[in-house]
DNA sequence: TTGAAAGCGCTAACAA
DNA sequence: TTGTTAGCGCTTTCAA
């Protein structure tokens, strides 16, 4: 009973029809009578025929296919599946993709292998990839390989990208913060090397230039661990901190956590804002006031980007951040 | 400078050789003198030769993928972004598809559509396909057509599929809090139509029963906002409640929310136990004690034995649910 | 409207 | 060890 799969030969013979024929009719091509129609209709049916897609995509020299690239560190997943960015990229992207037939191929990339596997990626894409969080470095390449490429983060100045405005984000917390009465605002920064937590840094200082504060900052690492560490470090050195603005939910989540375990209340004595409005937003106790990315949609765009056509080199698609008040900045 | 990609016949040529040999040598295969290889190889690097993967399908009738199945429904990404489980599964499969070269296709599909997305994708299914969630007439319509599938929940007796102990974990537990001198322990369930729900929601009535004690419980949709709504109705109906056992990290988030709003301190007043150990398990505050659900073991072993070749019919691989102490059991 | 025939780019017998 | 020759299953001119 199984086993075996019709083919489109089968398909032709079993209905008396040409190959040509029988792949008009499946394809809804047009130049095809409408007896002929039936017939194939009909064996396609009985034999449960399904076009073999690899077949098809070689022979049209198309195949509808984004691939959306995601760094791993070293061994194991890294942040997919540990961060919720990357599972909001997937979630922007599929609305789009499903009315119009096109597969998604996630591709798992390490920095070490990475300059082989993209070089791969690039010679097999078709429609185009999605660059979920890539290096500068890694992005001209692929970039220069094939060029319909978007990314979901700041990279080089030639690559399309889909460009949120981190910077102006973390200002617009800071002065949240301000407006609310606080005056010594920390900071809990991600990742030196990450473009998008490089950008919220630079707001974060802007701004506290900007309203003559004094800037009290610690590293994390875009995760709980590392912001429940940093906000420990940071309300020891300096206990009267007020307020804090963190780089990413994730690691306010664990500020939270830190701050209410040294005995403080949030938001009481300690407001705090994050950035994303991630599902980890909504999950502390109290729900985290925080800077919208709307990753989402950006990742919608970036797909109907790559289905319309080849961006142009350097296209931006620019995205505002916005507030999203909850309780973790007033009671 | 691009538009153009060379195909083995360029290198071949270039190389003075024929097509076969320049085959053998970028597939690493026997049958190549060396001073073959190294002219070959050089023409592939200064050519930039990078084999279509599409025609090396075809010709080898061998294509190495796997594909994911992820139920939306109705329109958008569904779960998917909204709920920690998906990432996992794709984290858990990352690493070990890295190793052997094999893509990981991600297919959205929805309610009304299935039939035929099923159709088309155990079609061109080459390695094989993992369901991530899937009702038993998914799966099993699939299992017919392409034996290659593995369902990461519970579904038909034939399909072969990786089983986690749903129902021991929630018996489990509820004898925690029982242990903990709780005696009014209440629940928040998942879905009605939800397999892993109702074997969660049979292990809580079995040790009620067990253990003499009422049950009391709600019904969530696995989301925060379910968790939180079933919570207060819970409180409300029965003030006296102790502890809960909730079917669902993301919904025991929102009721420790709830809880808290409430007046009552978690977990003084009432203790609670979540279901996952996903990532919303340690952003809650306190952080959730929780019955660990080893979704990303279960599919890298689903994806393993994909790898390894056809699992058989009924096949069935058990995974312990483990309870993972964190603070919302015990100040 | 239909069919014959030539590939798409590659692999894999089989000969040499 | 190398090259020749068929295809893989399908689409797509081009004639009929």
């Amino acid at each position: 009973m199984s086993g075996f799969r019709p083919t489109i030969n089968d398909v032709a013979r079993a209905a008396g029809v040409s190959r040509a024929t029988a792949s008009r009719v499946v394809n809804n091509a047009p130049g095809a009578s409408d007896p002929m129609r039936a017939r194939v209709h009909a064996v396609v049916a009985e034999l449960g025929y399904q076009p073999n897609e690899t077949a098809r995509a070689l022979a049209s020299g198309r195949r509808r296919a984004v691939d959306v690239i995601a760094m791993t560190s070293g061994a194991g997943a890294g942040w997919l599946g540990t961060h919720p960015y990357f599972s909001r990229v997937l979630a922007g992207m599929m609305p789009v993709l499903e009315g119009v037939d096109a597969q998604l191929r996630l591709h798992p990339v390490n920095r070490e292998t990475a300059a082989d596997a993209i070089e791969e990626i690039a010679a097999n894409a078709t429609l185009g990839v999605v660059l979920a969080d890539a290096t500068p470095t890694l992005a001209t390449r692929l970039y220069r390989r094939c060029r319909r490429v978007v990314s979901m983060v700041p990279t080089a100045a030639s690559v399309p990208g889909m460009e949120a405005d981190n910077t102006g984000g973390a200002y617009a917390a800071v002065n949240e913060l301000h407006r609310l009465g606080r005056r010594r605002i920390a900071a809990i920064h991600g990742p030196a090397d990450n473009s998008c937590a490089i950008d919220r840094r630079l707001g974060y200082l802007r701004a506290l230039e900007d309203l003559g504060l004094t800037a009290v900052g610690a590293d994390g690492d875009f995760h709980r661990e590392g912001g429940h560490a940093a906000a420990l470090r940071l309300l020891e050195q300096d206990p009267g901190i007020d307020a804090m603005f963190v780089a990413c939910d994730l690691m306010a989540a664990g500020a939270v956590q830190a701050i209410t375990a040294t005995g403080r209340r949030v938001p009481e004595d300690v407001s705090i804002i994050g950035f994303d409005d991630s599902i980890a937003a909504v999950c502390t106790n109290p729900p985290l006031t925080t800077m919208r990315l709307p990753v989402e949609e950006m990742a919608a765009a970036a797909t109907r980007l790559l289905l319309d056509g080849k961006p142009i080199a350097g296209h931006r698609r620019h995205f505002p951040v916005e507030l999203v008040v909850r309780q973790s900045t007033q009671g």
